[in-house]
DNA sequence: GTCTATATTCTGATAGAC
DNA sequence: GTCTATCAGAATATAGAC
């Protein structure tokens, strides 16, 4: 309770950044302006500027929030040997971005918008995550589990076909989501065993 | 010879589709301007309304261009088993797209800027390219040439993983062009077949 | 912390001379 | 077909009152 009519800050800043994130997803980083978010959150376009230096700011941060939630959740992933590391992972990812539908589509489109500086910050992070898919692949060649060309290949063709389901499945139609999740592990399982059965000749 | 100062329509018309296309995928639709494009093509701003209605017109033909171009180039794809038609798809959805990165990330990053009915032109366009792929996989069902769960998941998980190698791969680089076909095609492949091997009993 | 007011710049699009 | 000039509005960001 007592609501003041001038203290906002704790309660405000959130309201600023979920309605540039909301924004930002819906129309683009540059089509949205300052005022939009404002009107959104319920203030004058000068208030924002309490809660961000600017509008470049507003958006690199929320694009590293989101990848730095992503690689502590990933990193808390159970140990285990690699295929269920794989497993593991697939599920993860399908839930994990399905859960944060805005926030992975800003992630990805919207890195051009991005000053030089802020684009090498969310590269890394993006490189780290790429990084935890490739060494369970690399792991599971070195332990003869998996028959895989190219670990780094794989990594790459893995989290787009995963992350692709953000763009087709949505929740209450024909599949539901943990039916999406069995349906994606079925296929990276083949994937990366031979095609002749186990791997033992 | 005979280059007049003021007839330039059949070069200058070109010459807007590519500024606006190179434009719009370097810094997004909404980000640039009718000056920006203008600049480039090395005309004044108003000129260009010679060669579009408005902004909207220009970005709508450059994703209708490219879609038509790409069912056609599909549907010139051989005909054969499914397992041959599947391999050519893959090999050629890469190639395809490696040629006109522009235009492909145009057509998957400023779907949202389109105005409905544009946006629903395009999306039919989209679904008629998916279901080619669809009904390959569905052919291979039916002949069981393939073991897969769900022909339309197989597709999109495809087509978002095929699409994906225009996002890291660059000529040039540790791997060619065809050793990247080679190498999703394998993995798409086994995708397809039993883990147990060949499919009969 | 939020407001109003404003500076400065840019936007898409149009009109009319050449 | 291209130009210059311009309209009408919107943009980011800042200044200063409350």
């Amino acid at each position: 309770m007592a609501r003041t009519a001038g203290s906002h800050s704790d309660v405000t800043g959130p309201r600023v950044r979920a309605a540039a994130l909301s924004l930002f997803a819906r129309h683009g980083y540059a089509a949205v302006s300052m005022r939009q978010i404002a009107r959104d959150v319920g203030v004058q376009a000068g208030a924002l500027y309490n809660y961000t230096p600017d509008k470049q700011t507003l958006l690199f941060e929320l694009m590293r929030d989101h990848m730095v939630e992503l690689l502590e959740a990933v990193d808390g992933l159970p140990a285990g040997p690699p295929m269920e590391r794989l497993e593991h992972f697939v599920r993860f990812h399908i839930a994990f971005h399905h859960d944060r539908p805005d926030a992975v589509f800003i992630a990805y489109m919207e890195l051009r918008n991005l000053d030089p500086d802020n684009f090498s910050e969310i590269e890394a992070l993006r490189s780290r995550y790429e990084a935890v898919l490739e060494s369970i692949f690399s792991d599971g060649v070195t332990a003869q589990a998996f028959e895989l060309r190219d670990a780094k290949v794989a990594a790459m063709a893995v989290i787009a076909m995963l992350t692709g389901v953000n763009t087709w499945f949505r929740a209450g139609g024909r599949l539901s989501l943990s039916a999406v999740q069995d349906h994606y592990w079925d296929m990276v399982h083949k994937m990366v065993v031979s095609a002749g059965g186990s791997i033992q000749p």
